[in-house]
RNA sequence: GCCCCCAUCGUCUAGUGGCCCAGGACACCGCCCUUUCAAGGCGGCGGCGGGGAUUCGAAUUCCCCUGGGGGCACCA
């Protein structure tokens, strides 16, 4: 292998299809793709399936989707393939048996044959004098008759890492610093499960390895992990990986972000509305900044400017309301083409799909330049031109502020009058017209257009009154108005 | 209980001994613009958890305390 190959940036996002792919697993995701974008390296996605009970194809493929629609295409993994797969790990036991038998053989490793119940009273006892929780080794030095008796009891086995007794394993964690752990406190830990199937460190271990990963990005809740990982490696003969644990994503409250917080799921934000370049921008922002000032990023600027030296190591809140104000710059960023596809999409899976463009009805882009700049989400743009597809639905304060206005009756008599005589329905002449007719009453502009507003909306808030008539068109604008009229009049 | 991580405005953060009586962004509050609501412009409110120590000088270094979090599984 040559100089150039050893130095080659590989890094891995490695989730556990146990459901949505939630925002903290994507910032991870986002890091560790805007990693290797930027140093010419490779993304692998590897799915983490060894805890069989909790694992599914259905969590495998969410996970997938939410990454390709955030636009974090991976260079090797599932559905890609790549020259160090397969990526799923229940695909490689093969491999994790065979690095299983040369630790066994080596003496690295042994088979213990502690029941599930000896060790969890072995545990209790350990805590209730105050002692680290830590196997204690009881099968450690068995004899060949020894676990002969074993089995022949029947009891299964494991296989457990013959960890070093003393001494300290040293993280040298690219954010956190170097950290010690006490190699006592890690115990003889559990390699493969007694069905066959390896834990998770050691799958880690192996996989890293054969992968030839060479930067480990992933959560903080995995450092305590890492120096099991470092010794297995060290016992695999394999080089370490560079590592960097990131701080994890708060609630309000400041406990881990979690579905009672609300919405944590990439789906989930997607479903409200938001859009990727939003998402991700937040996303790398929550944990890393580039400078005292810029907070607005294109992804070419994530991967140019991104480094691991620049995250921080504080935990974060997460703030909806950054969030907003964010996905409110980007849709308004966009051009109307772009924006009208996105709309588009996102339309599919409510109330109003099917509705625009059909039967002479305005279609999506003619409603995106009313509604452009007052959209923070796609599903605003819903509430925003509902009423241009169904029948006008009245929101309670605005019928009331209809009835309490006296001049309404008189404003919307004149504006259907005015309306009527006009020659063309431009927005326009539109304007020009009505702008005359509020003149004509001696009222402000604003006070005019209200009822009008309600009359042909239901609402209080809606996109501008001489876009919005325009729109509509002339018929149906008049027919609206006749409508409130007649419902005044009672 | 044991091990480990963390601590600057409400929130995300800049800050690595003097440039900081701490800068930016979101939120909030005013004002301006305005056909509603947004958007935009201008201005404002607001913070170095506490205590020691080092130093001519500490948000920045060290120690202790307090507070948050993670881990100690045949979960990942």
């Amino acid at each position: 292998m040559s100089q150039q190959e050893n130095d080659a940036v590989r890094v891995r996002f490695a989730p556990s299809p146990t459901g949505h792919l939630h925002v903290g697993g994507a910032r991870t995701a986002l890091y560790n793709w805007l990693f290797a974008r930027g140093r010419a390296g490779r993304f692998v996605l590897r799915i983490e399936d060894t805890d069989l009970s909790r694992s599914t194809d259905e969590a495998v493929r969410q996970i997938i989707s939410s990454m390709r629609w955030l636009g974090l295409d991976w260079n090797e993994g599932p559905e890609t393939g790549g020259e160090f797969g397969p990526y799923r790990q229940m695909e490689r036991t093969e491999l994790y048996r065979g690095a299983a038998g040369r630790l066994l053989a080596e003496g690295k490793a042994y088979h213990c044959y502690c029941t599930p119940a000896e060790l969890e009273a072995e545990r209790a006892r350990a805590r209730a004098e105050g002692r680290p929780v830590v196997y204690q080794g009881r099968c450690r030095e068995l004899s060949v008759t020894e676990a002969q008796e074993c089995r022949a009891e029947g009891r299964e086995a494991v296989i457990r890492f013959r960890t070093p007794a003393a001494g300290k394993t040293v993280v040298r964690d690219r954010v956190k610093g170097d950290v010690e752990f006490d190699n006592a406190q890690l115990g003889d830990f559990i390699i493969v499960r007694s069905s066959g199937v390896p834990t998770y460190n050691f799958a880690v271990a192996v996989d890293d390895a054969a992968m030839r990963i060479s930067h480990v990005i992933r959560g903080d809740d995995h450092l305590p992990n890492t120096p099991r990982q470092l010794l297995l490696l060290e016992a695999l003969g394999a080089a370490a990986p560079v590592y960097a644990h990131l701080p994890l994503i708060l609630g309000s409250d400041r406990a881990p972000l979690s579905k009672r917080h609300g919405d944590v799921s990439v789906e989930e934000f997607r479903a409200r509305g938001f859009v990727r370049e939003a998402l991700n921008n937040y996303l790398a922002l929550l944990g890393w900044s580039y400078d005292a000032e810029t907070t607005l990023f294109s992804m070419d600027e994530l991967v140019r400017n991104f480094s691991l030296e620049r995250v921080g190591v504080t935990a974060a809140v997460f703030d909806n309301e950054k969030l907003l104000w964010m996905n409110g710059h980007y849709i308004r960023e966009m051009d109307a083409a772009g924006l009208t596809v996105r709309i588009e999409e996102f339309l599919e899976d409510t109330r109003l799909a099917g509705l625009p463009g059909e039967d002479g009805r305005p279609s999506v882009g003619d409603l995106v330049p009313l509604t452009q700049e007052k959209m923070k989400t796609l599903a605003d743009f819903v509430e925003l031109t509902d009423f241009f597809f169904l029948p006008v639905s009245f929101e309670e304060k605005a019928l009331a502020k209809l009835k309490k206005d006296g001049a309404a009756r008189q404003i919307l008599s004149t504006a259907a009058e005015t309306l009527r005589q006009l020659d063309s329905f431009g927005i326009e002449a539109v304007e020009t017209a009505l702008r005359a007719a509020a003149d004509s009453m001696e009222l402000k502009l604003g006070k005019f257009l209200q009822p009008l507003r309600i009359a042909l909306s239901g609402k209080l808030v809606t996109p501008g009154m001489f876009e919005t008539l325009a729109v509509l068109g002339r018929e149906e604008s008049i027919s609206r108005i006749d409508a409130a009229l007649g419902m005044l009049a009672q």
